[in-house]
DNA sequence: GCAACAGGCAACCATTGGGTTGCATTTAAC
DNA sequence: GTTAAATGCAACCCAATGGTTGCCTGTTGC
């Protein structure tokens, strides 16, 4: 899908940033890839903010497509969405190459002047 | 540095990720990678806001350490700054792989059980 | 059935963020 | 030495964000 088409991708790879860009909401990810799903409850214990907040910070993430919740019990429990971690990666991939490939196109101009 | 504690590390990139989390930032780090070096002015030909938008989101890349700009003449030169960008994708790959690894105890555990 | 637990909803507040406009300043160009 | 280009600075505006508190609704567990 729109491998010819480097702009898309990281138009849509810039909500999955701002959700990370926030030490709460990242430590939340880190959170959830270590220790596995877990309740709001569970994860409010490790935050230094109100449950509220916690909930506030899930739905952002949620809302990026990095996590998902689901009803157990009276509990809601989230859980770490993979393949967007991943797509964010590949992007920061795909500019890292054109960076290198740059380099690489001015180390050869240079050579041949 | 601190390979025992990914907490630091990622403390340490979420504003880097912040930075990344919109889109004309993206953009801009995307143009600067595969264009090189640019000054504001021929930043802003490409962008749909005013050069005082993008001189702020400059700023806001070069806080974040992402980019830094120098002057040349009577126009400033912004150019990437790589480390930064590496930086931030192995953050992805430390939490990525915290979750393979959660998912290969969980598996142990359910076949072991 | 009732108390305690887990979460949803809504209002509210302060701060940041992205954007603009207007004007001053430095530098190149001729 | 003027003029035009490239940028810096500052004030201002509105919307979005992160956070809180208070209260209501389900769900356990006994």
């Amino acid at each position: 899908m729109s491998a010819r088409r480097p702009e898309a991708k990281l138009n849509a790879a810039a909500p999955v940033f701002a959700a990370l860009g926030d030490a709460t909401r990242l430590r939340l990810v880190a959170r959830l890839c270590t220790g596995g799903p877990a309740s709001i409850a569970a994860l409010t214990a490790n935050a230094d903010v109100t449950r509220q907040a916690v909930t506030k910070h899930l739905h952002v993430l949620e809302g990026a497509g990095l996590v998902h919740g689901l009803r157990r019990g009276r509990e809601q429990v989230w859980e770490i969405e993979p393949a967007k971690l991943d797509e964010a990666r590949r992007c920061l991939d795909i500019i890292s190459t054109q960076w290198d490939a740059a380099l690489e196109r001015l180390r050869a101009a240079v050579e041949d002047g």
